[in-house]
RNA sequence: UGCCUGAUAGUAUAAUGGUAGUACGACUGUUUUUGGUGCAGUUUGUCUUGGUUCGAAUCCAGGUCGGGCAACCA
């Protein structure tokens, strides 16, 4: 396979622009918002900031868009921090849009002076209906002809605390009639008597997105500066400020935002479902953030994967959840420790083994030879699925039934002699007989088998509780569904059975292994485990191919 | 009614005027002490109409369809 893989468009940007001269190094921003937590689009946009700097020997910085003092915690500033470093990345800075506060300030007195900013009176009703339609231009009010001397003595009162929030704001003058809404006259500047996470009460005035991101990109001297396609109408924008003002030219480019299947991604409907309940919080391992996959057993290694599977481009895409569910899996096989948990119990006796204990080993992992063994107990009494028995098998059913056999993985193959139940004709325990020079590892029985089964030696299985997620919505694309996005949650995305039988070795693992339970999926020890209870959280399933046979008859 | 964007298998993404390729999915077969994994194979595509050209997914013109734009949010 040739490694020459293809460049995205904002690789080949960079490409070019290295190759012209244009900088002799990219620096690249990852800029979000301090007001929830990071979600796998998030991870999109690291990937690529981060993903770019790495490749082309630049670097990246982390910087907090805090313009907003009214949404933005301290709390989301530290799990931001804890997920772009998990996802494995290092940023250049730890930067924050406030600190530039008095330079953006200044930014906008530079504006006044040249006659490129005033302070508008008008209340937010009044400023939206001159702003016009996208057809109708809008129009000019008397606020926009004020003297400089008049904004300058306003804007600085404003900035003293002089007027209340929403009297007065301070706009660029640029063009009432532009066909681009973003450039008619835009403010710039909102009065907000709140607290600020970072600057406390020093400011009653803050900076819009729209004056404070490029400057700071400015101020930063990022090259590349690279948001997702809603910010292309504001591009104009963005670059007439840094045009005005004269400072570094720092370039906006855009991508398509990514979209997945049975799954929401805004920050909004995010904290809706926790705020509601719906979840249990925003590390829920149900939740499409940064953190719930993390304790849902993701490796980041496998959403850094995924990331780049997905592409980048400009196009609106719906990313099958599935291909993030593959990365996962194709990382896990690798590494995940193998362990045989029963999580529905039929007991089986062996009627022919003797009341003895034996040890047996087995791998941990069959795709890594190096990946060395563990031992478990076996003995006369065991615990085997309960579906995979069945009195009356179908065909191609490979499991026990009456007079079938099976093998026990890395154990015996054993026979089905006898159904026991009971008054009410359910099935109790089964009573088999095993093949003594079946033993794996030196089956001399000559006997094959289809079937190997799971199973958990009964006097020595460990109790866990599990927990099986499955996807959070039943619809393909929560966003464009009929309705209120949360008609669409799926009741059974969370299915916990409070006692499910382990093999003893769990209880000697490292806490933070990930585990594929022997054909029941991959599995993570979740943080609620205390020493008296072991909780696991189903991180995905295995490819089901009985499922899918079983499906068609 | 305006402006800005975009359109390639089911889903994504490449081909940068010269054989439409890759991944996931689906389907076959094969291997397997996980109905997992691996391996081999099959399947399905350039929105449309014109034009330029020896040659167009690519360039040009028109159309169609999708997305965005009128927060004192980012």
């Amino acid at each position: 396979m040739s490694e020459e893989k293809s460049l995205n468009f904002i690789e080949e940007i960079v490409e070019a622009d290295l190759a012209a001269g244009k900088y002799q190094s990219i620096l690249t921003r990852f800029p979000p918002e301090p007001n929830g937590y990071l979600h796998i689009g998030h991870a999109k946009s690291i990937c690529l900031n981060f993903g770019l700097a790495n490749k082309y020997g630049g670097k990246t910085n982390l910087r907090f868009d805090d313009t907003n003092p009214s949404t933005e915690e301290t709390e989301y500033v530290e799990s931001i921090k804890e997920d772009v470093k998990w996802l494995g990345f290092q940023w250049a800075d730890e930067l924050y849009a406030s600190n530039y506060f008095e330079q953006l300030y200044q930014f906008a007195v530079q504006l006044i002076e040249k006659g490129l900013a005033y302070v508008d009176d008008s209340n937010s009703e009044t400023i939206a209906q001159e702003k016009g339609t996208p057809t109708q231009a809008g129009i000019e009010n008397s606020y926009r002809s004020r003297s400089i001397a008049e904004n300058l003595q306003l804007f600085s009162e404003m900035r003293s605390g002089n007027y209340k929030d929403g009297e007065k704001v301070l706009r660029a003058k640029i063009d009432m009639a532009s066909s681009n809404m973003h450039m008619r006259d835009p403010i710039i500047y909102r009065i907000k008597h709140a607290h600020h996470h970072r600057t406390g009460d020093a400011w009653c005035i803050y900076p819009m997105y729209d004056f404070a991101h490029g400057q700071s990109d400015s101020i930063e001297n990022i090259t590349h500066s690279i948001c997702t396609l809603e910010f292309i109408p504001h591009r104009p924008l963005y670059d007439w400020c840094i045009e005005q003002l004269g400072i570094f030219p720092s370039k906006q480019y855009e991508f398509a935002r990514l979209n997945m299947t049975y799954t929401v991604m805004s920050k909004r409907k995010l904290l809706q479902l926790v705020n509601e309940k719906h979840v249990e919080g925003w590390d829920d391992p149900r939740m499409s953030t940064i953190s719930a996959m993390r304790r849902r057993g993701y490796p980041a290694g496998s959403i850094r994967e995924f990331c780049d599977k997905i592409g980048v481009a400009k196009r609106e895409n719906l990313i099958d959840v599935g291909l993030l569910e593959f990365c996962v899996r194709e990382k896990l096989n690798k590494t995940a420790l193998r362990r045989m948990v029963v999580f529905d119990p039929l007991k089986v006796v062996i009627t022919n083994y003797p009341d003895t204990v034996e040890v047996l080993e087995s791998e941990n992992n069959p795709e890594d030879p190096n990946g060395g063994t563990r031992t478990m107990p076996f003995s006369r009494e065991i615990y085997i699925e309960r579906d995979d028995f069945m009195e009356v098998a179908p065909k191609k059913y490979f499991r026990l039934a009456p007079g079938q056999m099976v093998r026990l993985k890395s154990a015996y193959i054993i026979k089905c002699d006898e159904v026991i139940k009971d008054a009410d004709g359910n099935i109790t325990e089964l009573h088999c007989s095993y093949i003594p020079e079946s033993k794996s590892g030196s089956d001399t029985s000559g006997i094959n088998v289809k079937g190997t089964l799971h199973w958990v030696s009964v006097a020595q299985a460990l109790q866990a509780e599990i927990r099986l997620y499955d996807r959070l919505f039943k619809v393909e694309d929560v966003a464009n569904a009929e309705g209120d996005f949360k008609d669409h949650i799926n009741p059974d995305s969370l299915q916990v059975l409070p006692i499910a039988y382990a093999e003893p070795a769990l209880l000697s693992d490292q806490p933070n292994s990930t585990y594929q339970f022997i054909r029941k999926g991959y599995f993570v020890l979740d943080r609620d485990s205390t020493n008296e209870k072991l909780v696991f959280n189903r991180t995905v399933t295995l490819k089901d191919g009985w499922a899918k046979e079983a499906k068609k008859a």
